[in-house]
DNA sequence: CTGAAAGCGCTAACAT
DNA sequence: ATGTTAGCGCTTTCAG
């Protein structure tokens, strides 16, 4: 590896000569500067980073932790993230939770000790369930900035990204409302997830204020572990009167499609659906599935900037702010 | 941050003394080690990783870069590689070349720096087209180690890892002419690709040698950007007695049964189809589809191990390890 | 058994 | 305009 004392050999400078030189310091003559300049490039020399970092105290890069990365959300939000912090010339060190709180600790301990920044992170199932987040408030007491995203918490006082659960929900569902729909179930295998949670809020919310609605909230709570096709068949089984469904996690909607079409339901003359964002397995279906839009990578983006916001001290307080979705209608929905 | 320094201060003891203590070095007396050890735990000491990796010149952190995070198999081996590089002690430092060789070079300079000791890769779509490879061979000349997966090139010598794609699309394809198919075509969206090629040689190899099939070979390559969707409706359209596909790649399958299904064909009596692997989409399909799997975490894993074994130089020849696949009938197969 | 000192590669205040 | 020096946090040789 070529360094700054290798080019100062050569050049028959001093170390520090070369090390201004190469950063265009007013100290250090044209002619210098230009020879400097030169060699470093031939030998295709590169400031060791993790000497810079050391110096500086800063790393430039990003922890991100995320629960799950086949988990096409937070792939999709890690794609964000990675391309917004690379533009911004970060580099991130990517961890998965594996939704254990325990990796997710792990993975805490592992990065603050000087090898990231900061963090970005959406909170581990297990961690959110017991709401068990002191690792994470650890962190923060260092004076490591971290910014949660999707999955937060109200007991961690940091930079929040998120979108509105509750609003989301509350639109796709008089949605079905609009469309007369008398008997709509919310299908969920988040059930116990903030999001999860506010969504379902929703839901209940639009259906209570709906006079002509003569039903119950009816809601569908699938496990870890459970089948999802194995209840969605029995949801159909048991009811022939379904006319409307609305899924909160990004795949029931789509098994619920699919087993609707081989039950020969006319979809949407007779049955509405809307599903919970995830593009990807849009091409999957015919009709294609109406969905509430996540922006996903607006989520990305907007973590990495108030991160890096927050890093460079540009911002001081601890906001939280919320992505705006939207009620995409493609062929499920009347 | 907590220091040697500070450590040291707070015992009356020097520097070094506390960094021995802590590597339980003969030399410290029993009594030093355990006062040292319980101020660390009680400070909450961790080493600093740039210090140490710039002392040691390494930095126990693999550099890895993927083409396309959104394709469920790059994610899948990344999941996989980042397990097992945390398993043994490794971070990584994810990095996506969103097919494009700049960005891969990019990345390559940008982590050539003394950021990682290593590099596991999938080379970017424009990278093999052109087989402009120059700038990963620039890297083994400095000699940092590099382990090619799933899409490599002749022209890099370096640890590889792979699958048997001939043979695969070979045994896949033998699979429909077992099944007395007469028709049967090969779907791709992956033509230019090393192993797309591969994978059709094995398709027209497996024709080639069946005295009773009659037909010539049948590829339907779908370029970047073209819509599989309208392409596998007019591959429909135009013949109505198509009665096997292989797919290569780990969508068009999909879109083809799902397709057939709209059109009414009976699968698998009329028509057999077999995916090239990605689980994740088979929860949405009725039948399942029958795929080639991939072994997608044995690929990471593998990668990981050849990484390592070469950082400590427990092997030093450049070898290409090919995992096994196997074909796995579901329900789109007879 | 413990400590001093050098050095990894870099930056920056402080000479000259 | 260029050089000397100190130091980031750590490991390790060598001296005591």
């Amino acid at each position: 590896m070529v360094t700054l004392k290798h080019l100062a050999e050569q050049l028959n400078v001093s170390v520090s000569t070369v090390s201004k030189a190469l950063h265009d310091s007013e100290e250090i003559s044209p002619d210098t500067i230009e020879r400097v300049k030169a060699l470093a490039k031939f030998l295709n020399y590169k400031p060791n980073r993790l000497a810079v970092s050391l110096k500086n105290s800063k790393t430039n890069t990003i922890g991100v932790i995320i629960p799950n990365i086949l988990n096409h959300f937070f792939a999709k939000a890690l794609f964000a993230i990675e391309k917004e912090a690379t533009s911004q010339g970060y580099q991130i060190i990517t961890c998965v939770s594996n939704e254990l709180q325990s990796k997710e600790n792990d993975s805490l301990q592992l990065l603050s000790n000087g090898s990231v920044d900061g963090f970005i992170m959406s909170i581990a199932e297990e961690t959110q369930l017991a709401n068990k987040v002191d690792h994470i408030n650890l962190i923060l007491r260092q004076d490591i900035p971290v910014v949660l995203f999707d999955r937060v918490s109200n007991d961690i006082d940091c930079g929040k990204v998120i979108i509105d659960d509750f609003g989301a929900a509350y639109e796709a569902t008089k949605h079905l409302l609009s469309e007369g729909r008398k008997n709509i179930i919310l299908l969920t295998n988040i059930d116990e997830l903030s999001v999860g949670k506010l969504r379902a809020n929703g839901y209940f919310k639009a259906i209570e204020q709906d006079k002509n609605y003569n039903k119950k909230p009816n809601v569908i709570a699938i496990n870890r572990g459970d089948s999802i096709e194995e209840r969605i068949e029995a949801m159909f089984k048991a009811d022939n009167n379904i006319d409307g469904i609305i899924s909160i996690d990004n795949t029931s909607g789509v098994i619920a499609l699919q087993k609707a079409l081989k039950h020969n339901i006319n979809v949407p003359k007779d049955l509405s659906i809307i599903g919970f964002s995830d593009e990807n397995v849009l091409q999957f279906t015919d009709p294609k599935l109406s969905t509430v839009s996540q922006h996903t990578l607006d989520i990305g983006k907007a973590s990495v900037e108030m991160l890096i916001n927050k890093l460079q001290n540009k911002t001081t307080a601890n906001t939280t702010q919320t992505i705006k979705t939207n009620l995409i209608l493609r062929g499920t929905t009347k």
